[in-house]
DNA sequence: CGGTATCCGAGTTGATACTG
DNA sequence: CAGTATCAACTCGGATACCG
């Protein structure tokens, strides 16, 4: 099947997929669903993980991955608090490939030379 | 090999890919990877591809595409001139893996009931 | 045609402080 | 611990004008 014959098509500018493909492959999308699938985790432990995020912006990121149904987040309300988030099928399924595009990214490098150039001009 | 023994860690905020990724995965990288899968375009035809970019966001993102070594841009200097993109062997591959990303997110979207609320509400 | 340059408002991000 | 609130900085993105 040809990307042309989509019926979502997602280079429609009202495509449903749109939000969703923003959150997954956001910067921090892509870092939290990937840290998730190591496993379980609480929120302090996906910040450390997740190196540079704010707390903020991983909050705001792990609520729209939970409405999104890729991401379940259960509390335990004791004392302290205890919130921990994991991977829902759907989200694994996507966190997966994910993965396999940081892999492939990240195996690809020496082909993306003026990479670190841009990263110093920062 | 599990994540946690890349040696170039995305998790990593000092990671080289990190600025390819934000390229790559943004909304309009994305979208104009994907388009340039079906082949070789001119600027205006992903213009209208790409649905909703405008002119200064996709001069962006190209060039950014460009300097990473995914995109080879080619210039005839006729009048009117004729300037073509197409993927790199680096970036089909990684245009590759991202459609298979929209494919599945898309075949995921009855999980991801939320998305249109969300949509709607913007 | 295929851009670049400039401006500006709106939205996003992140550091910090604070709360239950 | 697990966030929310706030505010300042920064970026995005569109509109417009102009160039080769």
């Amino acid at each position: 099947m040809s990307y042309e014959e989509l019926v979502f098509d997602v280079f429609a500018r009202n495509c449903t997929s749109r939000p969703v493909m923003d959150t997954v492959a956001g910067r921090w999308g892509i870092l939290s669903m990937a840290a998730l699938l190591g496993g379980t985790h609480r929120f302090n432990e996906l910040r450390r993980r997740v190196d540079g995020v704010s707390e903020k912006m991983l909050s705001q990121t792990l609520h729209a991955l939970e409405r999104d149904g890729l991401v379940l987040r259960t509390v335990q309300s004791t004392i302290p608090p205890r919130v921990e988030y994991s991977l829902t099928d759907t989200g694994r399924r996507i966190a997966t490939k994910l993965m396999e595009l940081i892999d492939l990214v990240e195996s690809e490098m020496p082909g993306i030379s003026a990479a670190q150039a841009r990263y110093d001009a920062l």
